[in-house]
DNA sequence: ATCCTATATCGATTTAATTCGATATGTCTA
DNA sequence: TAGACATATCGAATTAAATCGATATAGGAT
């Protein structure tokens, strides 16, 4: 959560599938159909999608997915919200601006 | 030299000694005192730095250094220009204008 | 407590990246 | 043309990433 580890995130950038979730995460009700249909209205984690629904859509196993999904918080480019048994994930902007400023700036 | 390939570029971006590399190249007086030492006066390479003296900085193989600097040409990161028995690396602004400007509006 | 579902972690296998020393290529100089 | 450099490429060894199925964990429902 400290400073950008700029390794992490360019190695999870280096990978199709990882850059195609953060691409559809920028529209989670469009790219994701069946979006937070778990939650009660009156819950929202903005911008969130689960595993199991990003799953689907990328179409490997589970567990690469959720290790995707973990390699991608890990490096900050992702947080996570835990709901009941659902795990929902979403864009980290913060980390993203300062990526983009970063290669501007000091790469 | 045509669109941007994302992946290769983070690829090349996920090395600490890589990422030192575009750095240095940013104030190559700076950073490479013998800068264009094989250079007449009357030929300048802007900003461009010969093997051979981004090998002594990053103290790793000859072959290993050429390689990576390879890497980061395909890549589109560096430009090479030859001069003699040298090759001249330097900066390609134009990609790293793209990929942060990518990140910012793709990603 | 038991079962079901969602997600995370483990262990293994395959594939790709790192890195080297040796060799090839290309250019300059004598 | 031969030798000396600078750089590139090759082949091999080691290390790391990708990816899976199986299993563990944790919450929800019965």
């Amino acid at each position: 959560m400290d400073n950008l580890n700029v390794l992490d995130i360019f190695k999870a950038l280096s990978n199709e599938t990882r850059l195609n979730i953060l691409k559809w995460l920028r529209e989670p009700e469009k790219n994701f159909p069946a979006q937070q249909a778990h939650l009660p209205k009156e819950v929202s984690i903005k911008g969130g999608v689960c595993v199991g629904d990003i799953q689907e859509k990328v179409n490997l196993s589970q567990s690469t997915v959720s290790h995707y999904l973990s390699l991608m918080q890990k490096a900050g480019l992702l947080e996570a919200v835990r709901y009941g048994q659902w795990t929902y994930y979403r864009r980290n902007e913060e980390t993203l601006a300062k990526i983009s400023k970063f290669i501007e700036e000091e790469i």
